[in-house]
DNA sequence: GATGAATGAGAATTCATTCAT
DNA sequence: CATGAATGAATTCTCATTCAT
């Protein structure tokens, strides 16, 4: 009997945040979110805790997202665009001229100074995150990632010696993020940061342009 | 997010299983969970859904593991263990007559092939790592893969071009690792397996050996 | 993020009650509910307190019923039973012989004890109840009670004085059902048990026989 | 189920609106409220969506309703005086010169008509009877009701079968009521209007008139 | 030892109502 | 007066874990 309160239609944000008021919660709440999944993990990141942390009521936390899920989306939706505009920037046509180590480096780096920030936050929006259901918008991701390279290399030109490319970007991607990551998260004995960030770019260097 | 109540902390196992009875009923926990794991995640594997696959009753399931963590843990030692293996035999000593690229080679076709018959298994173990609490499980496994390697290229001495041979072995085999489960995961166009093995030799070969 | 507690696949009950223990289980919850809807009214009836009242945890509640509404629906298939096996026995081929006046009273004091018994939980099953989504339910049993209505009139014959014997007999239960169950509930002054069950069977006879 | 939360008891309704803007508010509210309960029920009719559908600001509504419940009972009021109008136009003393059939007909057909409009608000209104502590509006309305027809009745004078003629008229009227919602709301093959008015007529002009 | 019914803490989500702007 | 952001009590449902049989 009944209709059970009606398990609703689930789009992902309920309203335009017109208000500056409105903008300050939402805010709060990417915040807190990214907070506590960097330091705790994706099962700590409950709707209460989140709301708790954030400093605002669930009920106005459903005022903007309507479902758990869609903060962490909103979440992902902001960190991979920090990511590819750092990435944009660095592989910009009007870095041609520069040579390989350099872009390379500067794209390593940028990332490093990224996901150091929040390497738990990043594990769990990258790798961990999005458990069943979601691969696609990592995969989304990735491959605008691998765009973002191959346009790249395509204008670079000459100097890359492989004959896949995209495979090519997704493998030096791959790599950096995964190692970069699991490097933040175990901090293994003998590899600071520079030293990472050295073993990185040559490791790309190497494999993409010689 | 899971969140599982975790009632209280306990001994990780309540049995040496000495019978052979007991041992067949532990492994088809195992390989339930396993199976469990790789098709529907983490979040599939309930207790009651792994006693189920398993073929036993839950209350025998707790008879064998004193919580589901525990099971978690043991399948996890199980595929580090299948891993090292793995690992050791084509890093022996015996081998080290071999050239860098057939070696390299036989490792690489050996995590593929341990990758690639369950890679949501693979996933949840070394990338999802259990969650919370077992980022440690994971490091130690790194140390010993670290150890193995390092072992090795000691052994081969002259050729490799690192000076830090521990994070070279860190981000040789962080970068196979994360690089083959995200393709397999993500199934990028113009990757197939064989392709995807030529780009990890070639990657690891150019980076440590030259 | 994350496969979500995965709202489960709702078959409408979870498992065959095979033991006596369980049975009983499925009984108290039933028969709570029961009370709770005959007293307190559809919105009272919660899990929480239906559970309470039964005596069982909710976490039992929902090992039997795999959610708030199939406790509702095997309720209503219950009473729903009942009220037809009563009217099915007074109309029997059996009863052919007697004469309408009796039939009639028969099926209308029937009705009268069952519904007297909890009016409230009559009014919710038959008519406030199934909100949204389940007329067809009521429906149903309003099609079975009118076929079992018009085997009988058929069987009877000549006596009838009705062309459309299906809208006839809709008309006669409805009006009995209604007029009880209001009767019941708003207990109008100088309208005791006796004197409307003297009604009713007057209203049903002159209308249908003549 | 619904389950509203009911924080308080407040008066029923805030101000008596004096100006023609206030009442028109008002009066988009009752329309907005009866249209939501007809198409979707009551669960459906949340303050929030009562609100959107009148095109006021929830804060508004609570300016003219100091409470979700004070809405429906106005719209209750509303329809009750339809109805009652209704009943006493076509039972008004004027009518004592014509038939008994006549009257009847005339009332069925003002009931059927109303009903026919919204019957999922007038099931609501009526049957589901505001739950929970509004059954004494219900039989307030009924007596009224009956009153009414008792004064025709009483004023006819002779041609009534009934000894007891307030159970008559309340059997009469639920009788009427509770078919035509069913019918209405179930449309049951062979059931259209005009053989539902027929067979209403004569039901009651049998029962209560000979 | 095995079984599976029972338990209950905890998670997500809704919606009536208030009150600062 | 009007607005709509914020609030939080209340509800449904899940799943790890225990324990009587």
């Amino acid at each position: 009997m009944t209709a059970r309160p009606q398990r609703s239609r689930h789009k992902a944000s309920r309203r335009h945040p017109g208000q500056a008021r409105a903008q300050a919660t939402v805010n709060a709440i990417l915040e807190a979110t990214a907070q506590v999944l960097d330091r705790d993990g994706l099962d700590a990141a409950t709707t209460t805790r989140i709301a708790e942390v954030a400093g605002v009521s669930i009920g106005s936390l459903y005022q903007y997202f309507s479902h758990r899920d869609a903060i962490l989306t909103a979440l992902q939706d902001r960190e991979f665009k920090h990511a590819l505009d750092l990435m944009e920037t660095a592989l910009a046509d009007r870095n041609l001229g520069k040579t390989p180590l350099e872009i390379v480096s500067s794209v390593v780096k940028g990332l490093m100074s990224l996901y150091s920030k929040s390497p738990g936050l990043h594990r769990v929006l990258a790798i961990e995150g999005l458990r069943v259901a979601k691969p696609d918008r990592v995969h989304a991701f990735d491959m605008r990632v691998i765009a973002v390279i191959r346009h790249f290399l395509a204008a670079t030109g000459s100097t890359v010696r492989r004959k896949n490319v995209d495979a090519a970007a997704f493998v030096a991607f791959q790599s950096v993020r995964a190692t970069m990551l699991a490097a933040l998260l175990e901090r293994p004995p003998g590899l600071d940061e520079a030293t990472l960030v050295g073993e990185m770019v040559d490791l790309v260097v190497r494999y993409l342009v010689r």
